[in-house]
DNA sequence: AAGGCGGGGTT
DNA sequence: AACCCAGCCTT
């Protein structure tokens, strides 16, 4: 693999993102932040780049150090990340920043190897940051590498079956600037050797690529089977007073939304049911909302009622919507209080 | 090795 | 409506 063509192009078309140091920086002597490039390739991933500039940014304004962020609560970055997804990450976040701090001097560690003992840091982060800030020689494999390599090699099983082959393969061709090496790979695949269209006429890979031999290299690479996602089906319930506030609660430590902000729910089940209210009296309903997760889809009734005594109401708390913005509400409940017309 | 875990941009 | 995104963690 040509991989000085590939950075011949990557000090060409290097997309410009706010979290990269670009190939001109680099050479110009600037040295990546670990802070800002581990924050940005946490947030990245399974979420694409047009998604993560805001949070990125929001972050790096609140929490410019890793110090800040350890010192913030969890309840806080929890609030910043709602709307991003996968949870876990901002949870992982969080233990990764105090996990430095206290016991890395507030210094990342160097090694991809070290780097992947932190919560939250698995093989692509680690490789990742320590090619990035070090360069590192070490593969970075992310979704878009493992199109383009699945292309470049024609490989003729699922990815997940081939992983440690492809790293093999990978890892033989990196070259001194690794960190340049790395992002100019993942910037060929979002930019030139993308899912559904390949520009094999623009890109660096072209003189060995297999399947741009073949008559349609987008059928790389091969899909496993996709399995089918069922559907569930239950309840939400929005209280309100007579100021307007709205009941929330937090759902519990572990599992789906762990730790994040809801209105209460019923049970999510694989067959429609009556609704079971959270207490008697008049419940107006709201229509459905449906909301598609990796493995599931939900479909959620909304209803709504005015409680005039609240205070029989335990483990929550009441707010007012104008203030949601500081309320950890994922989008699902977003969407159910949109459905309300309360909120 | 397989499945749980969000949400949105793109086509 | 389907696909998939700078994946990680648990089982």
């Amino acid at each position: 693999m040509d991989s000085a063509a590939v950075l011949r192009w990557y000090d060409r078309y290097a997309r410009d993102l706010a979290w990269r140091t670009g190939p001109a920086e680099r050479a110009r002597g600037d040295a990546p932040d670990p802070y800002r490039v581990w924050l940005s390739e946490v947030m990245l991933q399974q979420t694409t780049v047009a998604t993560v500039g805001r949070y990125f940014a929001r972050f790096t304004s609140l929490w410019p150090t890793v110090f800040d962020l350890a010192a913030a609560p969890l309840d806080a970055v929890l609030v910043e990340w709602a709307g991003l997804g996968y949870y876990a990450r901002a949870r992982n976040l969080h233990a990764c920043a105090v996990a430095v701090v206290e016991h890395h001097d507030g210094v990342f560690p160097k090694t991809s190897n070290a780097l992947q003992a932190l919560p939250g840091i698995g093989a692509y982060t680690s490789a990742a940051i320590a090619a990035i800030c070090h360069d590192e020689p070490i593969a970075v494999l992310d979704g878009n590498l493992d199109r383009v390599l699945a292309r470049y090699y024609r490989l003729d099983v699922p990815v997940r079956e081939a992983k440690e082959t492809l790293r093999a393969a990978l890892q033989t061709v990196i070259p001194a600037r690794a960190g340049d090496f790395a992002q100019a790979m993942m910037d060929i695949g979002a930019t030139i050797c993308t899912p559904r269209k390949a520009l094999c006429t623009s890109c660096p890979l072209r003189s060995g690529c297999l399947a741009r031999t073949t008559e349609n290299p987008t059928l790389f690479p091969i899909k496993a089977q996709k399995t089918e996602r069922p559907t569930r089906y239950g309840h939400a319930f929005v209280m309100f007073d007579g100021d307007g506030d709205i009941f929330l609660e937090t759902r519990p430590d572990k599992g789906l939304l762990a730790k994040m902000t809801q209105t209460p729910t019923s049970e999510w089940t694989a067959r429609p049911s009556d609704p079971r209210f959270p207490c008697p009296g008049y419940w107006q309903p709201h229509g459905r909302i449906v909301h598609v997760f990796t493995h599931f889809r939900l479909e959620l009734e909304v209803w709504s009622i005015k409680l005039v005594d609240a205070a029989a109401l335990e483990h929550g708390w009441w707010a007012d919507p104008r203030a949601f913005g500081r309320e950890a509400l994922p989008t699902l409940f977003r969407k159910v209080l949109a459905q309300s017309g309360l909120a």
